[in-house]
DNA sequence: CTACGGATGCAAAAGCTTCTCATTATTATC
DNA sequence: GATAATAATGAGAAGCTTTTGCATCCGTAG
């Protein structure tokens, strides 16, 4: 049985070939940051026929099953990543579009007290850094 | 002459009535916050025939021009903010939409200290927070 | 192997935002 | 003040991403 049903499985999730291509292309692409769209092509380069709903559909199951976390950078649409356990932010590249990962326990302390302090009840949190990165900034 | 057609003079906009309405409602509003459609039908109420497809344009004006702020919170559209000079982030409430704003130093330090480590030279950043509000937990 | 219920694909619809273009208003100039 | 040049506006169409309706198809339990 392989990983990627049981995933799936463990996510309540029933093992059709649209769930298992989409995890896997999630899994297997160099970019770990993916649009809808993004799934979508690479579906059909693969020869896979996929729909563009069910892309959809599918991404946002595995979001609520917590298989992927879904971001809003900035640009209107959504981006898709795999949940590989660990909590990251991430900084992203304005001329690019290259996305970077990074961790702050400091940052991550300071926003749970700012929460308390305002008398909330923290659910979840999103931090983007926007800038040039070392790569762009050497072309410039 | 009024402050607000000396805002415009100086952002380099002709001062026309959508311009000054539009203005007028950013500075009136209790909520600070407002999307796109919340000032076209604010207007609306008021009597002001503007079509919204001048509220996007003048909006995103002034955002070119530096007097209002454009955010994107999760759901999709856009909000708008006016500017009034202190920079400062954002925490939600995911029950009734509240909006609260905060100010960190310690988390500002970090976040130059982290795109300066990655390399990058950073241009913005955006931080919310997604929580429930201090109304929306006692009612629970 | 069968049957039930959920999953898929397609096309249509929805929601937000931008664009087109004819009309109108603003500003610099006389 | 009036005028001409130029930019701004309004209305609707168009564009994009995302969602939905529905007939058909597939996965799974029995």
């Amino acid at each position: 049985m392989s990983t990627e049903s049981n995933h799936l499985r463990k996510a309540g999730l029933k093992v059709t070939l649209p769930r298992m291509k989409i995890l896997e292309m999630l899994e297997s692409s160099e970019t770990r940051h993916l649009s809808a769209e993004d799934v979508y092509k690479s579906l059909l380069e693969s020869g896979e026929e996929i729909g563009l709903a069910t892309v959809y559909r599918v991404l946002t199951q595995f979001e609520t099953a917590g298989l992927v976390a879904r971001h809003h950078f900035e640009g209107g649409h959504s981006m898709f990543e795999l949940n590989e356990g660990d909590h990251h932010d991430h900084i992203l590249c304005v001329k690019c579009g290259r996305v970077d990962e990074f961790m702050d326990e400091t940052i991550e302390k300071r926003q749970r007290q700012i929460a308390q302090d305002a008398g909330y009840e923290i659910t979840d949190h999103s931090l983007y850094i926007y800038g040039i990165c070392p790569d762009c900034r050497s072309k410039a």
